[in-house]
DNA sequence: TCCCCCTATATTGCATGCAACATGGGGAGG
DNA sequence: CCTCCCCATGTTGCATGCAATATAGGGGGA
């Protein structure tokens, strides 16, 4: 990252974090590894007091460690922890899916609806990324129609953590067909704002893709469990 | 506090962090108030960066705001916030009652069930103080039996935040007597292993619980929503 | 009298300096 | 040759200084 870009007084630490939680969602920084602070103030152009502040934030985020005098490390996460942290997902998107059933206004869920159509056409043009990120959209919007900001908050962390682990499994194509449909069915149960349906239909979508993903996962990278790093 | 005590180094921030945060759930620090840092440090007797860095794990477990320029600022908390976070935490209990049913280990049950035990005698005795305690408590053990380290760590922050303005229910008699009955409910549930009749009994535990406590809350302090402090 | 602007002061955001601690490598002893 | 210890170097934790911004209060103009 160019230093050039001078970010605004007053909100520097929450940019480093994004930053930051960018390179290691993404994968640019290896689960496992040591954070050097020197090396990312000269990167970002920042000095070292709000990289720090970023790190706490990361921290309770649950996507770094701190150990005292030795730093921020990027945390392991293993196939167990993203099983357990899509369990979480779970549990908040029943709650978020019933309660969007009760109070999505029309024009959320005709955002929604766009949303939807947008991520089909990207299926049809075979183009994952946009498709994957789309669909990370979806969810989410479906839990803010809760308008629960506790929700909101918590899902989209919790979801972030581990997004880069949850792209495998639509390389399939009998998956990603079979998610697509899924998705129709999600669709159509909030629009019809039937709570329990989306509820089941969720937790069902979420169940089949990871099952399938870990499999992916392990099949590319055989000693599986403890170190998940590179896709 | 007396700044004689010199927190070690490498944990200060967490510590401070720590600190505020009782301050903030016991009520010391209102509801909407700035936090002036110099105040803070020299009561702490910390520098200004420690407190700034607890500042940021604050802020991003909801409790404080930060504002560029302005500092920290104690999140306000309304009645309707509180009613926000019990829906989320439902939806965390939901999660964690079914996999507690099939994950607790007999060790947890029995130590669930010799803490429910003493909750009970505390409810003969009328010690609503010591009863409230240990009632968190035993709603954080549950959570935990599911064995989910993410679930966990949600369920405690979101609890601790709402954690004293669900205090006041139990001062009404007769909802004090069937939140025990109900916690006979929960105990035999998870003792059978009842995962799904766990999760409901749970529920409805929290929504009648609410729904007195907020009541008693507006009673007490009539102009309720907006700012809900002091109890 | 009231309102607005301008200035003095307080407070925050960030950079940097210093001390504590970790780490790695080379030499002495076995 | 191996092991352990010690020191040189690098890195982190925290305190502090400086600049940018907020804020309060008084004086001037309408």
């Amino acid at each position: 990252m160019d230093s050039q870009t001078e970010w605004p007084r007053g909100q520097r630490s929450a940019f480093v974090a994004s930053h930051i939680r960018d390179l290691i969602v993404s994968g640019a920084l290896p689960h496992g590894q040591r954070i050097n602070e020197r090396v990312l103030t000269e990167q970002l152009g920042v000095s070292r007091t709000p990289l720090r502040e970023a790190f706490k934030i990361l921290e309770s985020e649950g996507l770094v460690m701190i150990e005292p005098n030795r730093g921020a490390t990027v945390i392991k996460i293993s196939h167990e922890d993203v099983e357990l942290a899509i369990e979480v997902l779970i549990g908040l998107e029943s709650v978020g899916a019933e309660r969007a059933c009760e109070r999505a206004t029309p024009a959320q869920i005709a955002e929604i609806e766009r949303l939807h159509l947008d991520m089909v056409a990207n299926y049809r043009a075979g183009e994952l990324m946009q498709y994957f990120h789309i669909n990370q959209t979806i969810h989410q919007k479906i839990v803010d129609c809760a308008g629960n900001p506790n929700l909101t908050r918590i899902y989209h962390g919790e979801s972030s953590r581990i997004r880069r682990f949850r792209y495998a499994g639509n390389r399939v194509p009998e998956r990603w067909a079979r998610a697509v449909y899924e998705h129709e069915q999600i669709l159509d149960a909030l629009k019809q704002r039937q709570g329990p349906l989306l509820r089941e239909v969720l937790r069902a979508h979420h169940l089949n893709g990871w099952r399938i993903t870990r499999s992916v996962l392990e099949s590319e990278n055989p000693q599986s469990g403890e170190d998940a790093s590179r896709t």
